[in-house]
RNA sequence: GUAGAUGUAGCUCAAUGGUGAGAGCGCUGGACUGUGGCUCCAGAGGUUGCGGGUUCGAGCCCCGUCAUCUACCCCA
């Protein structure tokens, strides 16, 4: 019999994870709320035009990685593989330029790309970001990049790096791609293959491409600093300018492009090396083109996202072990013997949960010493011991599992204890103990 | 799409082409008929990823296929 399993390129995440996940989404949420940005939830699917006129017919995102079908309506529909150009489409279709400027909102959500999964790269992985749209200020740029390292720093995750490029607009970046090609042409022999591609379809590629030889001809070539016109350079000086208002470490760095079409001016990554080859954290950049593209009335944009699983990883290799948040760990226990006791403990278990303390029992039909057994793997604080004795007596046992001390507890004064058990009460959220 | 490595118990791994595929951990039960952790004993659990082929005989060799991992392309 072979069983289904996950699809490719996909991963359920574990009861031992769940805590860390829950953290880094709750850590994203404050951040990005005391930065003064909302929540919005777009579809996990569009129309798949979106995404040909948003990220870029050339892209290898549209070109082969997107998981789109048609629906039973014929229409062509594509799991979204980033958020960016949902977001857009969302502002523009709600008429969002038509309110308070600008508008900043965060998503925490799946994305879809069908590509060969490795170290850090899945079919179906979570992203978290931000977008400010109606703004072109530099200092929006910098709010975006700082809001990223704010919720790596509230994480206490440490060892990335801040990497910042410009790639000019629609203006001064052709230019620049012209004097590459002229450049370059002069040495299409020592070009890789990839690279003698990149020359006509992305001459900005070749700058980041991996190739020795490739990369020493790269080292040779003018940074594009100064082939940006008199506005991109202007906006460029004033991110820099509030970087360095924050304190904020970046290196600056001209092999950056990103991948997808929309961005202008400021690109920019956040790598760390505990990552493998896929090493970026998040990524983002300026979109002022994006909403014409769309469609919409030119609006400028700016936001990045970041990987939560890239995140995770990297919080678990340091060793972190807060993951506790959502254990579904119960504090106690109630062990019962015969079958009237184990309806009475039935009772008492639900009793318990009523008032907050989390409680849980046997369905195995278990011997006494198996229960306690149980009880004890599962990091139980309390064990309630109930059976045919403590039934006729009226009374349970209660047994601190910490210490073995027991004590017989008048069946009516049980929840009351529980409740007003201090070192419970205290130890309520304490990770279980080995 | 390309390349390499790897698929044996729930997990981590053994097993010259030759009995009925094993161990540790975990799980269940018992020693201790009503008391967890330590110890000991026992038990359950396998279509050796799947399909072909070679062979008297395949977990092992060959082919195909699927999956996982890593890398390329590119990205989170």
């Amino acid at each position: 019999m072979t069983h289904i399993r996950a699809p490719r390129g996909t991963i359920d995440v574990f009861p031992e994870k769940p805590g860390i996940w829950q953290r880094l989404e709750e850590t994203v949420r404050s951040v990005c709320r005391n930065a003064g940005y909302t929540e919005i939830r777009t579809p996990i699917f569009e129309h798949t035009e979106l995404f040909q006129r948003g990220v870029g017919e050339s892209t290898d995102i549209v070109e082969k990685e997107m998981y789109t079908f048609l629906d039973k309506g014929e229409r062509s529909i594509t799991l979204r593989p980033e958020g960016t150009a949902p977001v857009v489409r969302a502002y523009l279709e709600h008429k969002m330029w038509a309110g308070p400027q600008p508008v900043k909102v965060y998503y925490i959500g799946p994305m879809f790309r069908y590509e060969r999964p490795q170290l850090g790269r899945l079919r179906q992985h979570t992203q978290f970001g931000v977008e400010a749209l109606g703004a072109s200020s530099p200092a929006l740029d910098a709010e975006v990049i700082s809001i990223l390292i704010s919720v790596y720093q509230h994480l206490g995750l440490s060892g990335f790096v801040v990497r910042l490029n410009s790639i000019g607009c629609s203006e001064c970046r052709p230019r620049y791609k012209e004097s590459l090609v002229n450049l370059l042409s002069e040495h299409v022999d020592e070009l890789c293959a990839d690279c003698r591609r990149r020359l006509r379809r992305n001459p900005l590629r070749v700058l980041d491409c991996k190739n020795e030889r490739c990369a020493i001809l790269a080292k040779e070539l003018p940074p594009i600093f100064e082939y940006l016109c008199e506005d991109c350079s202007r906006h460029f000086g004033g991110v820099t300018e509030c970087l360095k208002a924050l304190d904020l470490v970046y290196e600056l760095d001209p092999t950056i492009v990103r991948g997808l079409d929309y961005y202008t001016k400021t690109v920019f990554e956040v790598v760390h090396s505990g990552l493998g080859a896929q090493d970026a954290l998040g990524g983002g950049g300026r979109y002022d083109g994006l909403a014409e593209e769309l469609g919409g009335t030119q609006t400028p944009g700016v936001g990045f996202a970041a990987g939560i699983e890239r995140a995770v990883q990297v919080l678990q290799d340091a060793g972190d072990k807060e993951t506790s948040t959502d254990a579904g760990e119960v504090t106690v226990f109630i062990a019962a013997m015969g079958d009237e006791a184990k309806i009475e403990a039935f009772r008492i278990t639900h009793a318990l949960r009523k008032q907050g303390i989390s409680t849980d029992i046997d369905y195995l039909d278990r011997s006494l010493r198996a229960q306690m057994k149980y009880a004890d793997r599962q990091g139980v604080k309390t064990v309630v011991i109930i059976g045919e004795d403590e039934l006729k007596g009226d009374y349970v046992i209660v047994r601190d599992m910490v210490t073995g001390e027991q004590t017989r507890v008048p069946f009516g004064d049980l929840i009351k204890i529980l409740t007003q058990n201090t070192i419970l009460s205290k130890d309520l959220k304490l990770p279980r103990e080995k």
